[in-house]
DNA sequence: CTGAAAGCGCTAACAT
DNA sequence: ATGTTAGCGCTTTCAG
């Protein structure tokens, strides 16, 4: 591995002046550092990333929480698709990212010392039990954090608008003719909590009485869940005319469970998911569902920390919101 | 941030025996040894990475090259699976991934010189182009690498087994009195020509003749591709019965392109996928395609190079085959 | 303009 | 059984 002593050595100048020359220091002859410069490019050095961190403090490192019971983040459209512009602007501003999680391997670390141990210098926390002890206690340290969808006092955050879309669907749902709307949601979490606010203030305002079987309980991104929540509605007296999902993946359970009762989508009932994963553009029919913007939470959530990291002074750790857009597909029939 | 010599000070040791303390060293006291250590956790101690690198040379964080022209490499199924597989097997051997790009940040760098940058211990591939010279250029370095779905001379790898695959798919074609079978495959690749090799190999022992127009180059993981092909093998004169596609995603494109001819499947026409993502078993008809075991790989690939890592002298480079299965869903009709 | 030197936190060979 | 010390590769202050 070439180092800066070689470079110094061969240049016959000190590893100091080497150094500035990598750094364009102003303060060194244009030449000599051109020269130095040179040199270093043709014995292929690369700088340490570690050794410059010891001095520095500074990893060029952020950290990325994504954590998820069944272990399936990665395979969560939304989210995966948040990491990965998570990793394009990261890598865009020169930084890597490192999973934060609780290393098996030697010992147990808990999510602020595994971000400790690797020196990240920012953390972005996604797809969590904000509950978690361990996640506030990350959230509470000095290392500059921003969260996606959920919000802390004082915390950078990034925010899918779940109230509008909500908003959004209801809206639209009300003006194609339906006032019998389901809603199957998620577990309970604060976004959740938000989009069934949202669904019952939107179904007010529009004088929709929703009766309270109409609203179940279900899991996120689990289809055999949501099937048995269609089920459930479908054997109704007073069924719905409409059943509004808590994902497109999940919304693939409902059609399933649909399809064996023998009810055509959308003639005979009409669904609507959430997310607007790619998939639900390929398979017909198209699903009508609300599309969140994960690329631009991605994008926009590694601006803010590494503005957080960079300009720790000037930056407020506020909230961003991200819109989405409603994705008219052909699952939700016009009833008038 | 609290290190060694602080507590050695609060100790009354020097730093040398917190060290040894720390990594359970024999030579110590019990009581001493045991002493330090409760004082380390009760101050909250947390090793640090990057300066133990520094004098180690190991820095238990493992490259994970995943590139993606579409940059959608973490959104493609079979990937985001086995990058989560490497992900978790890696963190049980107290492992961290880092991906290697071209880091944009500060300068471009090779993949090889993000690597070395960022002092990996060795790297997955996945995923890439194996004929670009960078690449290879960091395959052929001294840094210990594991190539997933792709074999270079004298180099460990993890190879999904296609050959297999393909013939299982065909003979399970052949048994349900299909003769007339259509292959849109992927572009160019390795596995590409064991799969079309498979194909025709397999196709010969049964006595099938394959026509030259039922071979079909598409591109993988791209449904439109896939649904432009079928539209040229549903225009054909003599129709194949069945279309073998390279995927599962890109089957959706057929999917959406046979609807559009107003053909039904599997009674007008059949269909069979490859991957077996999840989403084949959540779709009705339920997809008959050939499950690839993505987290056996990842798994087989990271535990390799673990080995590589950290047994350089008696881990031998070579080929681990993993063998998937063929899901029966229902979009192949037995014909005979 | 260039160089010497200290030190980031840690390990490990070598004393004691 | 415990301590001293020399670096790992780099940045940065302070001298020259």
């Amino acid at each position: 591995m070439v180092k800066i002593k070689d470079i110094a050595e061969r240049c016959g100048l000190s590893i100091a002046s080497v150094s500035k020359a990598l750094h364009g220091e102003s303060d060194l002859n244009q030449k000599t550092a051109e020269y130095i410069r040179s040199v270093a490019k043709e014995m292929g050095y690369v700088p340490n990333a570690s050794a410059r961190l010891l001095k520095t403090k500074r990893s060029y490192n952020i950290g990325v929480l994504f954590v998820d019971e069944t272990s399936s983040g990665l395979e969560h459209e939304y989210f995966s698709s948040i990491l990965n512009s998570i990793k394009d602007e990261a890598e865009k501003n020169g930084y890597d990212i490192t999973f934060i999680s609780h290393h098996f391997g030697s010992d147990y670390l808990t999510f602020y010392e595994h971000a400790k141990y690797r020196n990240v210098d920012g953390v972005i926390i996604a797809s969590v039990d904000f509950r978690d002890p361990e996640v506030i206690r990350l959230v509470e340290s000095e290392i500059p954090t921003v969260t996606i969808d959920y919000e802390f006092n004082n915390v950078a955050s990034v925010i899918s608008d779940n109230v509008q879309g909500v908003r959004d669907i209801v809206n639209y749902l009300v003006n194609m003719g339906h006032e019998k709307i389901a809603f199957i949601t998620g577990e309970d979490t604060s976004v959740t909590q938000k989009r069934v606010a949202s669904f019952y203030k939107t179904c007010e305002e529009r004088n929709i009485s929703v009766k309270d079987e109409y609203v179940k309980k279900g899991r996120y991104h689990i289809p055999k869940v949501s099937g048995e929540a269609t089920r459930e509605l479908l054997t109704l007296e007073d069924k719905p005319t409409v059943i509004m999902y808590p994902d497109d993946y999940s919304l693939l359970g409902g059609i399933t469970e649909i399809e064996k009762h023998g009810l055509r989508i959308p003639d005979d009932i009409s669904i609507v998911g959430y997310d607007g994963i790619k998939l639900s553009r390929l398979i017909r029919p198209i699903i009508t569902t609300y599309v969140q913007n994960s690329t631009e939470i991605g994008v926009r959530a590694t601006k803010k920390l590494v503005d957080l990291i960079e300009n720790p002074k000037t930056t407020i750790p506020d909230r961003t919101l991200v819109i989405g857009g409603l994705q008219e597909g052909s699952t939700v029939k016009k009833i008038r």
